[in-house]
DNA sequence: CTGCGCTTCTAGAACGTATTAGTCTGCGGC
DNA sequence: GCCGCAGACTAATACGTTCTAGAAGCGCAG
């Protein structure tokens, strides 16, 4: 009646603690037993185990975590390591998504996922070994690979059953899904390229990333074939960032006439640059977003971009995890994940006409 | 020299897993010293101490968790689990900023957050008694508390610390963090009055989770003093609801004069809908988030929206949780977390002048 | 009636650590 | 010179399960 105040601090003793000697006693039969039955193992009839069955449900006991966990069972966990400031992990869409989905392809396993937000890649590394030591994971997931990056040799070496996302280097000591981002940029120099554009500004990502690397050097691969000139401006990914490289593009002289952002959140942070600049979108310069979400597909007008199910990226991820995990480390395979797809919205166009005398001029040398 | 390709499948014995035995007869003690000098226990001399204790850094040796567990050692993992449609999550940034920040608190003190996201409801308490039973969490937050929630008291019996995200009611078994949605919602509503806005829409969240109740109750409680007449429609958060209410609201006649939306993705949705109809924002109609994001600040026009530190938000729960996990069970405490702040943005004016004898009338069922 | 195989069940030894109750050494005080 | 005591360290047990080896019961063939 009166609210639970009595109890001192730390009194809470609300449940005595069941063990399996508990459940056997209740059922007249040996901590074996309860074992047995519990685990689904051969060697009890029928009676007895629905017996043990019975009674480990009425008091929902089950097994100490710690005690299976000694001999050797499984944790049913997944870790993920991030080494990011954790503001910028929600603003992100990408990370969100591909969450959910890895989180609801394990879940159907009963896996759930270990999350932990590290300062840089040393105190990562460093996690990966204590978490190894103390046993704590099942396998790993790791994200945002750079080049030469020590992590997927040493999680192999801890033997942990590990995906990487984005990584299909030589060598590769760990099994990998990966996005052919060479490609992907390819198609968006193609298509503004089709549409006249020979001048072009490209809001890059972190270039330590293995991904950012790859999309440089697409671009590079199509310099002669397209004739594209292609302007990089490195930045951390960040809105702020995004939109000072946008000011920078807009304020040369001569300007390009598209620019290309590595994520959807700068590809947003540039349109409100050029909005407030006076700079037209799409008539004066085009914007294309190498990413997707509820950002580009709501803003004004709507970003032309790669799509991809992240979602499903996720889901991807944890298959092949789980693929890892039963069949033990393998010779690592790569997995290719389906290549984003250019969806053209409202700020693509062809550029304006160039100064001179001919407007047609844009169009020549194609 | 050839490709680790000899060693069959599941032959991997990278680690010949270490024992505190083996630490202590490399380092010629105990185990017992081993123990001592790991945990930072008196007893030992400083030498030896320290002996073992370099032993064991280079060989990367720490206690097997599973064994420490086992002698009643923490887990140093908190628990969420969420009861939605995975796909979702990714959607609404309030979780990933929330899970963000409540992450970055707990890592300072090493602890992990497990994640989990099940079906429905019933789903969830099965998790948490599995959970509580196989002692695998040392902490949970509940979130998506609805009215009735049977959820704090089953953690609240099964002895498990934890924290409940926007609950404040009473009975209250847990300690909650939360939010005054109902001072918000006057405010937003006194805003909307102050322009003039009579007639308004809201477009609600899931009417059974409490803090949507709290916010229909605000409408209710101030009809009379501002005179404001409130047309809510239920939805299940999605965008496409978001939207489809808005059709709804927009196409009746008389059109309500300004839309109050409970999350910025709806919000957005609407807006899209209001252009796509023709109706101008804001001098046809005014709109208003509940939630503040990317997503509103990124709109054209940027919409007017309640803000908050969904960051901090998830900071101060950690906050809490920490104070509850290490005091133990003592009574339950309600922390209010800032009331949200009104943002004005492009999206909300004074209304339309009103049908009437006068000139205004062109505009009329425009 | 003996012995064998099958099913059903159990005793007891792990698993790797933390802790309790020591043991052993050296040393100061009487 | 012996007692007692503190400091440094260790042997042994407990934690709660799983698993191996084997016991008990029973039917049945020889």
């Amino acid at each position: 009646m009166a609210p639970k105040k009595q109890a001192g601090p730390g009194a809470g003793q609300a449940a005595p603690r069941l063990r399996s000697t508990d459940i056997a006693r209740l059922a007249g039969v040996s901590v074996s037993a309860v074992s047995l039955a519990i685990n689904g193992r051969p060697g009890l009839s029928e009676a007895t185990r629905k017996r043990i069955l019975d009674v480990a449900d009425e008091l929902n006991w089950r097994p100490h975590r710690a005690a299976s966990a000694l001999k050797g069972a499984s944790s049913d966990v997944v870790g993920i390591v991030i080494a990011r400031p954790a503001r910028t992990l929600g603003v992100e869409p990408f990370f969100a998504h591909f969450l959910s989905g890895l989180q609801s392809s394990l879940s159907g396993q009963g896996i759930s996922t270990q999350l932990l937000i590290v300062e840089d890649t040393e105190a990562q590394t460093a996690v990966y070994r204590r978490w190894a030591a103390e046993h704590r994971v099942d396998g790993l997931v790791l994200l945002d690979l750079e080049v030469d990056d020590p992590r997927p040799q040493l999680v192999a070496d801890l033997g942990i059953p590990a995906v990487t996302l984005g990584s299909h280097g030589n060598p590769m000591p760990l099994t990998s899904v990966w996005v052919d981002d060479h490609a992907a940029m390819v198609g968006i120099l193609q298509y503004l390229s089709s549409l006249g554009h020979r001048h072009i500004g490209h809001v890059s990502g972190i270039t330590s990333f293995q991904h950012t690397q790859r999309r440089l050097q697409a671009i590079q691969d199509v310099h002669t074939s397209l004739g594209t000139e292609v302007d990089s401006i490195p930045t951390d990914f960040s809105d702020a960032q995004g939109a000072e490289a946008t000011r920078r593009l807009l304020g040369a002289d001569p300007r390009c006439t598209a620019i290309v952002y590595d994520s959807d959140v700068m590809a947003i942070a540039g349109l409100g640059v050029a909005t407030e600049m006076g700079v037209s979108v799409p008539s004066d310069v085009s914007l294309v977003s190498f990413d997707d979400s509820v950002l580009t597909t709501m803003a004004h007008p709507p970003v032309t971009a790669l799509t991809r199910d992240t979602f499903a990226l996720g889901t991807l991820t944890a298959t092949e995890l789980l693929r890892v995990m039963s069949d033990g480390p393998n010779d690592p395979q790569a997995t290719q994940a389906p290549t984003p797809r250019l969806v053209v919205r409202g700020s693509t166009a062809a550029p304006p006409a160039e100064r001179g005398p001919h407007a047609d001029d844009a169009l020549e040398g194609r």
